[in-house]
DNA sequence: GGTCTACCTG
DNA sequence: CAGGTAGACC
């Protein structure tokens, strides 16, 4: 088939490889198509040699009878400028093949002429033709339109014939016209009954050691192009006769109908056996070319484009690049953790380690990127070496609280805690430069609060001295950039309510073990970041009457579950940092287990479940009201919150 | 009436 | 953990 034009053909990468071979030899080709006939008017095109090129390679086509038949050039394309050109153009050729070319000549008219009525054509100079004698064979249609393309050359070419070569050739002619007779019939036979006619021809042409070779030594030049343009496409042209599949459509079929031609005339028709190596190898050429093309073009778009190569850790802007240039699929993933309304097919699979944490940390409400927070980041994980791990075997009963076990899992801030006890940075971990940056935490409207906070406000000029030391969120222990940093906090950091964030609640949580009733000036002064408006103080307070509400739960249920063990005595009731109820609580509080959870919460906790489990007891529980007692008791045990708990999450 | 709390529910 | 509600307290 022609290709749609040169620009395309050639500019297309998926088809440099076998393009540049042809372009290389473009000077053998030259010469071959010189010395083979051609009728194609596409050499009209020669003028230039880009055109040159094109032409050749745009008339590569596969050598079945139909596919010539289809693809042929129409006559009509010729005009009489081109014809002066390519007039032009052959007269560069020198004399030197000035004989052959027209012996050459006059055995394709003589083909092409099988209605006496034909006569010879294209003496005109460098005039040649791509169709060749074989194709004329197979293809009585196509002679014909052939042939009023060669009469209307004839008029212009007629005066250089020599009578003499006419002479000559005509004898020739006559002898291929016979040779034309037989194959045709041949052809038409093969046609009819395929599968005998193959092995018939298949016997016939490795029998006689069908190869170009003998052949192509003859022929100069040609049997180097032939070498080159057949091992170029990886086909031996000297063996593929055992190897191809005898096939009406195939290339070695035709070969071998060459051949068998070619055997019965050898002296006269060596240049039909050079010209269809030629054609044969510039089908395959074009058939490769094809292929290639399909499968660039399948290639690019599949939506299984791996991209595990690509950056993990790359910008959202890289991301945005990722999702425009690889399969949907990828860019999907990107979508979702970027949350930009990229198209999205399914990126990738892979998801990067980053996106994976900020899915997992996604509370059920929908958030927004809104308030920049700073988290000032000094010492991280500073009482590792010191503090006993606590046993954590065993899940902590009534764990319901997902969102908070989630939180705790992905935001170690008590780390920042831990470190008031110790105040002692821990080595491995980010400078305080390298994690100093600025979070966008994203908010969660309150009902109550109408009115949006600005957060870091309040900054109470004593809470700066103390440096929180703030895990920021769930940061994992390995360095980060800062920017890929704050896309981490960005997608961690879960602002709950108007200047209220995760780090707020954690830190509120760690306050727990302190005191269980802070009164307003307590939350006032210990979260001095947050513009303390009604409505984050209740929210502040409420948050508080949640961590009283699990903690009395945990209580009653130990101490349902004493009594129902049997204990004997309220005095075996303790409560120790390996017992299962301060697992629990510890597992609500503290999940992360890396803050120091002061001995006086032990305490409290201990008197709490025994006032519970008295209670019981005695049945007091059967008063809906037996709990308030036991609450005068815990609340007296409040203790005083460490006064690092003054700084600001915010500075 | 406002505030705080416990309790319940989702 | 948030929202709602009811009760107690001032």
């Amino acid at each position: 088939m022609l290709s749609p034009n040169c620009s395309n053909h050639f500019g297309t990468q998926q088809n440099s490889s076998i393009i540049t071979h042809s372009e290389d030899q473009a000077e053998s080709l030259f010469f071959l198509y010189v010395l083979t006939p051609v009728t194609s008017l596409d050499l009209v095109h020669h003028d230039s040699s880009m055109s040159s090129r094109c032409s050749r390679q745009g008339t590569m086509e596969p050598l079945s009878p139909a596919s010539q038949a289809s693809t042929r050039v129409s006559p009509s394309r010729v005009t009489p400028h081109e014809v002066k050109v390519t007039q032009d153009w052959a007269l560069d050729l020198g004399n030197q093949y000035q004989a052959k070319r027209a012996r050459v000549e006059n055995i394709i008219r003589g083909m092409a002429s099988s209605p006496p009525s034909s006569h010879g054509i294209f003496r005109h100079e460098g005039q040649t033709n791509k169709t060749t004698s074989l194709e004329m064979l197979e293809d009585r249609q196509e002679n014909q339109r052939n042939q009023r393309l060669l009469q209307h050359h004839d008029h212009l070419c007629s005066s250089r014939t020599n009578t003499e070569d006419g002479r000559r050739l005509r004898e020739e002619l006559l002898t291929m016209q016979k040779l034309l007779g037989q194959l045709h019939s041949r052809f038409i036979q093969i046609f009819e009954n395929p599968v005998e006619s193959k092995l018939d021809i298949s016997e016939e042409a490795c029998s006689m050691g069908v190869t170009g070779k003998d052949d192509s030594h003859s022929t100069g030049n040609n049997s180097d192009l032939e070498t080159k343009t057949s091992t170029e496409v990886g086909i031996d042209p000297h063996s593929e006769c055992n190897k191809m599949p005898l096939d009406r459509s195939n290339l070695g079929w035709l070969k071998n109908k060459l051949v068998e031609f070619t055997n019965s005339n050898p002296d006269k028709d060596k240049l039909l056996a050079n010209m269809l190596k030629y054609e044969i190898s510039r089908a395959i050429n074009f058939s490769v070319d094809s292929i290639f093309k399909n499968i660039s073009h399948t290639f690019f778009k599949s939506p299984q484009l791996p991209i595990e190569d690509s950056d993990k850790e790359g910008t959202e802007d890289e991301a945005v690049v990722l999702s425009s240039h690889m399969p949907a699929s990828s860019s999907s993933h990107f979508n979702s953790m970027l949350q930009l309304p990229l198209h999205s097919e399914g990126l990738i699979g892979q998801q990067p380690a980053i996106q994976t944490e900020a899915l997992t940390l996604v509370v059920q409400k929908p958030v927004s990127m809104t308030g920049p927070c700073s988290l000032n980041l000094e010492v991280k994980h500073s009482l590792h070496a010191n503090q006993t791990p606590l046993p954590y075997n065993q899940p902590a009963p009534q764990q319901d609280d997902h969102t908070i076990l989630h939180l705790k899992n992905n935001c170690p801030q008590q780390d920042a805690f831990q470190a008031l006890h110790l105040g002692t940075p821990s080595t491995g971990m980010p400078t305080p430069k390298e994690v100093h940056l600025q979070c966008d935490p994203v908010q969660v409207r309150s009902k109550v609060c109408s009115k949006p906070l600005g957060s870091s406000q309040a900054h109470q000029p004593e809470a700066r001295s103390h440096h929180l030391v703030l895990d920021c969120l769930g940061v994992p222990d390995v360095k980060m950039e800062c920017g890929s940093l704050e896309r981490t906090v960005k997608r961690t950091s879960y602002v709950l309510n108007e200047g209220l964030t995760t780090q707020h609640l954690k830190k509120a949580k760690l306050m727990f073990f302190y005191t269980r009733y802070p009164s307003s000036n307590i939350l006032k002064t210990f979260f001095p970041d947050v513009q303390l408006s009604r409505c984050i103080l209740s929210q502040l307070i409420k948050w508080f009457s949640n961590f009283r509400e699990f903690y009395y739960i945990q209580m009653e249920k130990f101490a349902r579950q004493a009594q129902v063990q049997g204990v004997a005595s309220v005095r075996n009731l303790t409560v120790g940092r390996d017992s299962e109820l301060f697992r629990a609580l510890n597992m609500h509080y503290n999940k992360a287990n890396d803050f120091q959870v002061p001995d006086r919460f032990l305490e409290v906790a201990e008197i709490t479940l025994q006032e519970f489990y008295i209670a019981i007891s005695l049945a007091r529980d059967s008063d809906p009201s037996w709990k308030k007692a036991i609450y005068k008791v815990i609340c007296k045990l409040d203790s005083d919150v460490p006064a690092e708990f003054r700084s600001p999450i915010t500075t």
